[in-house]
DNA sequence: TTGCTCCTCACGTCACGTGAGGTGGC
DNA sequence: TTGCTCCTCACGTCACGTGAGGTGGC
């Protein structure tokens, strides 16, 4: 497969200075937080990133002279309302409530990272296949070729619905469960192979080293999602004669 | 090079009722649009197609009581907007501004499909290089492994500047072009496989079926970009122990 | 000193969302 | 008739963008 072992050893953070230059103690001027953050979210700009700390998003220190100063905690902070806005459309006041909850059990100086994603929705099968509009028997039918997995306690979650949907969508185009075991198995490979790939990362004993590479793991999925859509959007111009 | 008729026979065609229920001439009801739109832009609301019609984005015709019924090339216009707007951050206003320069070029009633998407970004090797911030031989190196094609002319678009941007990413983590091809091939399978399904489609003699076939192609796309993304996010869940 | 980055504050704008009150169609 | 989808129109909201006028720091 693509990624073998010669990938992990070259494993490295970015050198501390080798993104955005910022000084002493890790902190950063708003132009460097930018920086950063337009790597993943190509949208952000200076203007966003004040009205976000205005609606109470993120607290950045100040300099006497009242120039903000962005620690890496803030920009980690920052990442979670820019994923939350972009996965899941969420308005700024319900992520403000889901930071909010986090800091609380969690104290600021502890919070290393985004809060733990709460699972919200805890669907039984029936209001699951309700939920999805589908028959009871194709849910079951998705459990039996492994593409759905109940929690302990037996409920689903956003995602089971989401698989749900979409797989009753393909079913409309005549694509069937059993056509999709080589998602399943696709997914599992990818998880897999980018797990591993940070594994020294998660060995390391410093207090937020398993939070990073869980966000590490994260963002190769992420950026492996975007090289495939890329590749596929060049791909269906040349076929479809775009 | 659209939808050839080699190897087309075998795959089963969905009936022509099987997708949104449309009824006779091809022609939608406004929820059976957001149906079809849903699939590649999730966020799609009733509201913002009436918005879209409000603002001289399209202009669907009418049933004698006032029912909004949409024609293939009003999705087609559509997700022509939809798209501008998600990967080219144009305001509606510049937006309307092409789509009219298009039609002035290219009468209404042969308007199959949206305006050939002219390119806006055109980049040249070096620019390319530039805007994502590698080597230039890194995008030789891309280009080497099949992950990058130049247009006839020599420059790049959009979806080659993501490719390499996302590629020099993943390099940081020790994951470099040459890991790279699977996920070519990958796509390349994936166009393949959906533009044969709809193959019969494509070869229908009804005024839209061109489009229309290329609309499904692109729901099945993005239908199958979904259900990745969400067994991956279940099954990191249970790798990371979420 | 110069050029650059950064600051606040007021106002504007863009892209919708909501909800009331009502009609059409199987 | 009933339940559902659809309609318009007025108003509200959310997420920023802009620009004036000014300060800080290598």
């Amino acid at each position: 497969m693509a990624f073998r072992a010669e990938g992990i050893a070259r494993i490295a953070q970015p050198a501390p200075d080798s993104l955005g230059g910022e000084s002493a103690k890790g902190m950063m001027s708003i132009g460097e937080v930018l920086t950063h953050l337009r790597a993943e979210f190509p949208d952000t700009t200076l203007s966003k990133l004040r009205f976000l700390e205005a609606e109470g998003l993120v607290e950045p220190e100040r300099t006497p002279s009242g120039y903000r100063k962005y620690s890496w905690d803030d920009v980690a902070r920052l990442r979670f309302v820019l994923t939350a806005q972009r996965d899941r459309y969420l308005p700024l006041r319900v992520i403000r409530e889901q930071l909010a909850a986090a800091d609380q059990a969690r104290p600021a100086l502890l919070a290393v990272g985004p809060p733990p994603a709460e699972p919200a929705v805890r669907l039984t099968r029936a209001e699951l296949a309700e939920r999805a509009e589908v028959a009871p028997e194709f849910v079951r039918d998705l459990e039996q070729h492994g593409l759905l997995t109940a929690w302990a306690g037996g409920w689903y979650d956003v995602d089971a619905l989401a698989v749900v949907t979409v797989a009753a969508r393909l079913a409309d185009f005549g694509v069937e469960p059993r056509h999709l075991r080589a998602y399943r198995a696709a997914a599992d490979r990818e998880v897999g192979l980018f797990t591993q790939l940070v594994a020294p990362l998660a060995r390391q004993s410093e207090p937020g080293a398993l939070a990073r590479a869980a966000e590490t793991v994260r963002e190769l999925v992420s950026l492996s999602e975007r090289l495939h859509s890329a590749l596929v959007r060049a791909g269906l111009r040349d076929a479809l004669g775009g």
